[in-house]
DNA sequence: GCGACAG
DNA sequence: ATCTTGTCGC
């Protein structure tokens, strides 16, 4: 068996210990969002926090970092966890949006179920593409995005959090996210340059 | 040559 | 994801 079959073991196993429930949404207060970007070898990592469900902008935060493993299809989880961590370290949110799939994943635990996981916090996947194979009634689409429980949430739960911050189809967070990604990676890369 | 599945 | 200009459309 190589290490990928081993790793696709792993992702089975604790496809299991994914807590999936009900969430109050009069309970969610802060809302966060975590989105990677790249350039070559480097790694640039935000972390937005809004307002739920106002969707006001609390905090906007990046990393950046040196990338550590390759993108593999349904593997996405090994390139990103470690930059998402490391943005999201030592920050509050009452629920954290996911670029990528949780459970609509073809062993039912894809980059937001793993967050959700080591964070044991609630997390919502949403992707832009659905991926080829997936559990039945494992996603949802809001808009545009596609979205799918993470952890510690259920899908009805996780479409109408993302429903409230939709904005042009896309959760407005994960939106700002993915722009500050980019934007901190293009004034990294600048500043080292000078 | 075959297949080509998130970012 | 990233490489990339203008261009078609709401």
């Amino acid at each position: 068996m190589n290490n990928l079959q081993k790793l696709a073991e792993v992702q089975k196993k604790l496809s299991s210990k994914i807590v999936e429930k009900p969430i109050d949404l009069d309970s969610i207060k802060r809302i966060a969002a975590v989105d990677v970007a790249y350039k070559e070898n480097l790694a640039s990592a935000s972390f937005v926090l809004c307002s739920f469900p106002e969707c006001k902008v609390l905090k906007i935060k990046a990393i950046c970092l040196e990338v550590s493993y390759p993108y593999i299809p349904t593997f996405f989880f090994l390139k990103e966890t470690q930059p998402i961590l490391v943005a999201v370290k030592g920050e509050d949110f009452d629920v954290l949006l996911v670029e990528g799939h949780g459970r609509a994943h073809p062993r039912g635990y894809g980059l937001a179920s793993h967050i959700g996981l080591l964070l044991q916090k609630p997390t919502v996947g949403v992707a832009k593409r659905p991926l080829k194979t997936y559990p039945q009634e494992s996603l949802a689409k809001v808009g545009k995005a596609y979205v799918s429980v993470g952890h510690l949430i259920d899908l009805p739960s996780a479409v109408e959090i993302v429903r409230v911050v939709n904005e042009n189809g896309y959760p407005a967070p994960l939106r700002l996210a993915d722009k500050e990604s980019k934007r901190a990676l293009k004034r990294f890369l600048l500043g080292e340059s000078l």
